[in-house]
DNA sequence: CAGTCCTAATTGTCAGACATTAAAATGTAT
DNA sequence: ATACATTTTAATGTCTGACAATTAGGACTG
């Protein structure tokens, strides 16, 4: 909490990064209480506004807590993967929509990394998981689903399997690929055979998955991602001759 | 830009999220101008200070931009993969760090997906990419490194095998997952003879990227996996031994 | 017509005040 | 002495008003 001044000619955005790297570098432990904000604008010589500025954009990236009251004050978050995940979501949601990735490009990088999943969640699913896919499947078959019920457990499949694999890090960075793909996956209609179709590859995933056969589970990723593909350039290819 | 508070009791987290929400739902699409604060002041019946933070939320995520001057302003960003990469970064160290999340599990995480990439890798990467792998294998060879300098140099090897897939929502998802090891491997001391491995298994990673062999890529890296793993786990016993 | 100056709009910063909150210290009654 | 109510205090949350710095565009001038 020294010099070191980046001088970008944004005081907030200076001091916010000074005390970022400080949380960073491991100088500033998780539960440690910050000077006060009187203190903190006497250290960096700013006012209180200017310091308040520099806490508010720590606590948007969930580096800070503040407490009111008399013990109270700013204090370093443990970084939770539940903070995490919404954040995670946010931004690929947003990469997606404001930098013309392609329907193609998104959907190859997700079923890329699920299939990264596969072998871990073959071996170690538990039958709660496995029960969770199946239930997801169940309702996917219901008739009278709308697009957008289909697509959300359609999600909530995909993540009961990479959960599966049972692994937190894993499950937080799959999480921006699954979840980003939503209002992608919403813009195409499904009808009945289509939901049939990919109803059957679902089944195959979690049979696969419920015989701990983590090629098979791959291999019935790769089929999903082969229908989803064609499925979503039939409809692009039909947007294109009758444009709304 | 009116109601739907959420009245949590902090006011520029309310207003931050509306706003986000609005950019999210695309209500605001990217380079639209926001009202000035002092206009954002009265539709929210917030003073500018309370505005100001809200604001400086949204600029914490790369979500706005500021301008000064006559025709200034905040203007939602167009969010780029290049401004998205420190965050994420920056969030899966510190994932990493408060989680207690063991070397095992992270390692895991780690090669599972960087594995999701081998296939792409092998039939996509340029040979500027292979390039880079040959140049960074030459510096780990180099006698007299430092640790800290030999895993930057594992970094860039293997950032340059996952951009050889040539997805950029695959590059930005393993960035976080290849960055934020660094820091639990430069626990890690090699030695000369712990090197001369790596290296020999980089070069088959390397090897099978040129031949275009997807499955060789593939198996290199479950290699390369199970000795930094065997590495790893050696380290930590000796330590527990003799704790420092 | 070109260059310069001025003006207006907007964000960046500051100072000081008051409101709100919650813990700790104090006081009081049993 | 203990339990409970009250006061104090330290901190964040918010507001008001002002001034500085920056920049685009218009007005003025040669």
């Amino acid at each position: 909490m020294k010099n070191a001044s980046p001088k970008s000619g944004d005081l907030s955005a200076d001091i916010a990064a000074q005390i970022r790297d400080a949380i960073v570098a491991g100088d500033l432990r998780f539960d440690e209480r910050l000077p006060s904000e009187a203190e903190l604008s006497e250290q960096f010589d700013v006012s209180r506004p200017t310091v308040r500025e520099a806490l508010k954009r720590l606590a948007a990236q969930s580096l800070i807590r503040t407490q009111r009251g008399a013990t109270g004050g700013a204090f370093v978050k443990r970084l939770s993967f539940e903070d995490a995940y919404p954040q995670q979501i946010t931004t690929s949601t947003l990469l997606l929509s404001m930098n013309a990735v392609s329907f193609e490009t998104a959907c190859e990088a997700r079923y890329a990394l699920e299939r990264a999943c596969a072998p871990l969640s073959a071996a170690r699913r538990t039958p709660d998981q496995l029960a969770t896919m199946r239930a997801e499947i169940h309702r996917q078959s219901q008739p009278g689903l709308t697009d957008e019920a289909f697509c959300a457990s359609d999600v909530a499949f995909h993540r009961a399997l990479v959960d599966g694999a049972g692994n937190p890090v894993l499950s937080y960075q799959l999480a921006g690929a699954v979840e980003a793909m939503q209002p992608l996956m919403n813009m195409i209609t499904f009808t009945a055979r289509d939901r049939a179709r990919i109803v059957a590859l679902h089944v195959s995933v979690a049979d696969a998955v419920e015989a701990h056969d983590g090629p098979a589970v791959a291999q019935a990723l790769t089929d999903l991602e082969q229908e989803t593909q064609s499925l979503a350039e039939s409809v692009f290819a039909q947007r294109r001759k009758h444009p709304s």
